[in-house]
DNA sequence: TGTCAACTGTCAGTGGCTGTCATTAGCCTC
DNA sequence: GAGGCTAATGACAGCCACTGACAGTTGACA
């Protein structure tokens, strides 16, 4: 039961003080991104991104934990946006399946969340600077294995398992994570940076796996 | 032909100035290790490091690129060897065999050419550290992701395929990456840091992989 | 409108890391 | 075995990411 029409409901009006909280931070990402995307990461200081904004240095720092979260942030969103989509698989999905299905359906609406906050040219640009850059691609790699971790837990529950108990779940998500880095480089580090041609990169590498556990590859 | 006996061969002896860059090196590995382990990584200044080996902050960093290096460097002989037993299995074996195989045999190998450089139970101590550590994590999964190209052109070279046409090279490597990141993870963190309960856990984790294919689970 | 709390700027300081230059110490030749 | 060559080191200055502390400013709300 929720107010309509009369009232635009009071959440929708968080305040001047949110919104301008918000503008700022969206501001910071974007010149943060921008600056990283044009002259690259490392040449890129705190005080240019600052300065950009026109806000001091203290106040970056007040929005981002550092330099890398603000390169990273926007992959957050990918993230979070991917782990909702596996948990609104249906029970009856084999694990794998369930995976291989949240990220063919789930594009879509991550390229949605993702348009919000950044112009999705400068979210695909940011995909190929943090693939080529050495501490951003370090950075990311170890989120990936913390939303591994998490989905490990997602899949045991619906499978009623015990994550330290069963080794399937985990090797399950290792495999499937295994296969998603490779398609992401590719896709990354590839040509085209489309919606369209990560999905077929994906269901082309997760197709692959069973041929490349044959004892024999020659046998076509 | 070479000299035997009454001269140690030339190449034995790399002269003193040599020598001693090797000991500072090492001494100065075993420090910051032994630091690293017993106050944390964070918590450790280079300074300290430098101090406890009586040389100059800058000598250090003509040593290591950086503090990361110093932690990780240790991985790198584990690494290295790891490729050589990659490179040295048989050719009939399949692809998948091959590196299960190289893992499983391998660790003899990794544990004697650790201990050359490092007490082998500060190795172990060490790899616990890396693994807690989000930075030195983050640092850790992407040389691992480089790793996993060059098995990636092993793979694929002895197949004679080319690793951008066919999919099944990189997705082999991929799939075994995965399995053996989750094998590595349960180790480090384990109880049991022993190089006979790793071999065990690498060979449970890899039987896992069909299994976690399969459509249903339950049917056991 | 005045009070409170949140947001921000300024400043000082730490630690990782680099360039530069003078000094030291193996190495090699005559 | 003295002297020149060069690699290794130390000392110093400086950049940048990041943090704590304190004071000033500005929405929020009675």
């Amino acid at each position: 039961m929720e107010t309509v029409a009369t009232e635009p409901a009071a959440e929708e009006r968080p305040g001047l003080r949110e919104r301008k909280k918000q503008r700022t931070h969206d501001a910071l990402l974007r010149a943060a991104l921008e600056l990283f995307t044009t002259q690259g990461y490392e040449a890129t200081t705190v005080d240019e991104i600052a300065e950009a904004v026109d806000v001091s240095q203290r106040t970056f720092f007040r929005y981002f934990a550092g330099k890398e979260e603000a390169a990273l942030a926007i992959l957050e969103i990918t993230q979070e946006q991917y782990l909702a989509a596996v948990r609104a698989r249906p029970a009856h999905e084999a694990p794998l399946e369930a995976l291989r299905n949240a990220v063919l359906e789930g594009w879509d609406a991550i390229g949605e969340a993702v348009a919000e906050v950044v112009p999705v040219e400068l979210y695909l640009r940011a995909y190929g600077m943090i693939e080529s850059t050495p501490a951003l691609l370090a950075a990311h790699l170890r989120r990936s294995d913390e939303v591994a971790r998490e989905i490990e837990r997602i899949v045991a529950e619906r499978e009623g398992l015990d994550v330290d108990t069963d080794p399937r779940p985990r090797v399950t998500v290792a495999v499937f994570g295994g296969v998603m880095r490779v398609t992401e480089r590719r896709w990354a580090l590839g040509g085209d940076l489309s919606m369209e041609s990560m999905r077929a990169l994906t269901a082309a590498h997760l197709d692959a796996v069973r041929p490349s556990l044959a004892e024999k590859w020659r046998t076509d």
